[in-house]
DNA sequence: TCTGGGGTCCTAGGACCC
DNA sequence: TCTGGGGTCCTAGGACCC
């Protein structure tokens, strides 16, 4: 019997939630991104007026774009300010996760009509097995693995039903060539490879489409001369291991040749929680006290509400800055009880910051609550009867 | 037109305990 | 006083992913 893994990514997910609410935007260049300073105004005739691309002044990045931006070179990632410089008359539509979210949820919802159980990866992807379901494993006609196909096609109408979004999935023996293949025929992909088309298929790639070679290693692969993950697989295995260490190097020709036993995971505890944010400008510990010290203040209130909302309490909490170098600075500590009080978290990441150095400017400013327990296995600390006993940086 | 926000996992050194 | 080895926890940084 043959293991079939399916990965479904949704297509362009933010951008077309958007465009179910703006079908008149079908067609154009369309970016998601920066903050929410930006919504569509309904002008008196009744049609909607949109930001442009080229009127956004911030530190926004663009979260995803339609087809027809990406074509512009617009990508998820991308600076909106240099996005601008690229397709200036592009529209700009503000995140709203809330909506992605609800969204997720039935994507998820209609697949789980279909499967038992998924993997679940993130806003707007999944893994799922179809190894045991009926016809899983026969031919039809000349498409010895059309049983599957089928199935995936019948999954694949059910989340357009559901959303009305379109998804691509691609199937193999397993998590990390189903991942590769759901991006080969996007949008609306259906994609189905076995061992015998990895040479074909898979070879030809760039090393850094295997999830798990993100910018650094690729960089250093390239200058090695391996630049497809064909490259990688003749590529001598004890080199690798040399130049990358014993685990990730031995992973590296293992995942260049297509292989990957790793579980399908259906549950996840949430290990950190955290809040952060990027101010408009780079601010100084000691000159931007006061404004620091009330977003400082927020983050925690924010990690805290998040906390209660999902039932958990921390055991330790960190802050993090990014420095005007981009550098990014972290300390953590663990408490001796469980907390999720707003209070506690602010003068315990008012320790950490004292610990921090503080005399560059920085840009962002994070807290991180780790080591969380549901809350109903853990006695609460008493909230901060300490309050203002500590001189504080901010 | 420099680069968001929310996560996971790994490594590695030092403390501390037996 | 000195010699160990093993195990766990804590902390900081970094790579990577969506």
């Amino acid at each position: 019997m043959r293991r079939w893994i399916a990965h479904l990514d949704m297509d362009a997910f933010f951008a077309s939630v958007e465009l179910l609410r703006y079908p008149e935007l079908r067609g154009q260049p369309v970016v998601v991104g920066g903050g929410s300073r930006h919504p569509p105004l309904v002008q008196p005739d009744g049609t909607r007026r949109f930001a442009r691309l080229r009127d956004y002044a911030g530190r926004g990045v663009a979260t995803t774009a339609t087809y027809e931006a990406r074509a512009f070179g617009v990508h998820s990632g991308i600076g909106l300010m240099k996005a601008a410089a690229l397709a200036p008359d592009a529209v700009l539509l503000p995140t709203d996760f809330d909506e992605y979210k609800r969204m997720s949820r039935l994507f998820k919802q209609a697949v789980l009509e279909h499967v038992a159980q998924i993997d679940d990866r993130g806003i707007d992807e999944i893994y799922f097995e179809l190894t045991d379901l009926p016809g899983a494993q026969d031919a039809v006609g000349d498409d010895p693995h059309g049983g599957v196909r089928a199935i995936a096609a019948r999954i694949q109408q059910a989340v357009q039903a559901a959303t009305g979004l379109s998804c691509s999935i691609g199937l193999s023996p397993n998590k990390l060539l189903s991942k590769i293949c759901s991006d080969l025929e996007k949008p609306r992909g259906l994609t189905v490879i076995t061992e015998a088309d990895i040479a074909a298929r898979i070879w030809p790639l760039p090393a850094k489409r295997i999830n798990g070679i993100g910018p650094k290693a690729n960089a250093k692969l390239d200058s090695l001369g391996l630049r497809t993950i064909g490259d990688l697989a003749a590529a001598d295995p004890q080199g690798l291991i040399e130049r990358f260490g014993r685990s990730y190097g031995s992973w590296l020709t293992e995942a260049a040749h297509g292989r990957d036993d790793r579980p399908l995971s259906y549950s996840r505890d949430p290990k950190s929680i955290s809040r952060e944010t990027t101010f408009e400008r780079d601010l100084h510990a000691k000159h931007d006290r006061e404004e620091l010290g009330a977003l400082f203040t927020r983050l925690c209130e924010r990690l805290a509400d998040d906390l209660k909302r999902k039932g958990v309490v921390a055991k330790s909490v960190g802050v993090k800055l990014r420095q005007d170098d981009f550098r990014i600075v972290t300390r953590e500590l663990t408490m001796d009880r469980y907390t999720a009080d707003a209070a506690v978290i602010r003068r315990h990441a008012g320790l950490c910051l004292k610990r921090m150095p503080l005399e560059r400017r920085f840009r962002l400013l994070g807290v991180r609550a780790g080591h969380l327990l549901a809350a109903d296995q853990a006695a609460e600390m008493p909230a901060g009867q300490e309050e203002g006993q500590l001189a504080l940086p901010f």
